[in-house]
DNA sequence: AACACTTGCAACCGCTCCAAT
DNA sequence: AATTGGAGCGGTTGCAAGTGT
């Protein structure tokens, strides 16, 4: 059954975005907020545009938040990382950078990070075997995805996200992992919406970017060293976490 | 100067999720 | 429990600006 859609197509205007529009958008969301309906917003606010439309030149541009081009070598590090980490989570990886829009980081890992990966690795081919190109998780909310906490591997801890750690954290209960993921219905997709339920934060926190990381992994993602062995238990952590699809 | 090609980014599309009914 | 509709997300496209010939 198709869905009806978000506006009247033939009724809203399209394309670029005039500065009297923007202009219009912003002063209203500024004095009146969105209302937590971008559907109704336009009308609102006097403009003849889609409320989905308007909600993304709000987020993506128009926020007084947001920064525009410039991206700094440690968020270069920060995106490459979570790009390796996540896959293409760019909401998730958007939110470790302050001002930075997932559209943003999206645009600027396809025109010009991925080629500088590409480069590096093929400048370091000579000595050693290419690295693969990111191991992308499939996308979708880890609806239908294959993840396996087997395959993440903790961030270095020179990109300046990661809060101390204890060295001598203890792991989590397996018990606590298993109210998240049990093994029973690890694979199904009421797990999996659990888990999703869990939200961006969780997961980032699971990979040792976050002070949830610590209780959910027992502190082990942090201050990692890509060199540093995983403890023997956390092969057994990570079997209660692998769900496919 | 004119054209072809490339690049970067804003915007759109189509999908899933989830809350409300 | 099923349906509906809005929000949010990632993938893709279109086009203006830049660069090369």
């Amino acid at each position: 059954m198709g869905r009806a859609p978000c506006c009247d197509k033939a009724n809203v205007k399209r394309g670029p975005w005039s500065r009297e529009e923007d202009a219009a958008l912003k002063s209203y969301i500024e004095k009146n907020g969105t209302g937590g309906n971008w559907i109704a917003l336009p009308q609102k606010a006097g403009l003849k545009r889609c409320g989905k439309s308007c909600r993304l030149r709000w987020l993506n541009y128009l926020r007084p938040d947001i920064k525009h081009g410039g991206f700094t070598e440690e968020e270069d590090n920060i995106i490459c990382t979570l790009y390796d980490r996540l896959g293409s989570r760019w909401s998730v990886i958007a939110s470790q950078l302050v001002g930075r829009t997932d559209n943003d980081v999206k645009n600027y890992w396809n025109t010009r990070l991925k080629k500088k990966k590409l480069l590096m690795a093929r400048a370091n081919s000579s000595s050693t075997p290419p690295p693969v190109l990111s191991p992308p998780i499939k996308t979708g909310a880890f609806g239908g995805a294959e993840f396996s906490f087997a395959n993440v591997k903790p961030l270095q801890p020179s990109y300046g996200l990661l809060p101390q750690q204890h060295p001598q954290a203890p792991l989590p209960e397996r018990s606590f992992i298993e109210q998240v993921v049990s093994p029973s219905e690890e694979a199904s997709s009421s797990s999996l919406n659990s888990w999703c339920s869990y939200s961006n934060e969780l997961f980032l926190s699971a990979l040792g970017l976050g002070d949830a990381g610590a209780l959910f992994l027992g502190g082990y993602g942090f201050g990692y060293q890509e060199s540093d062995p995983i403890p023997g238990d956390m092969a057994t952590l990570h079997q209660g976490l692998t769900f496919s699809s």
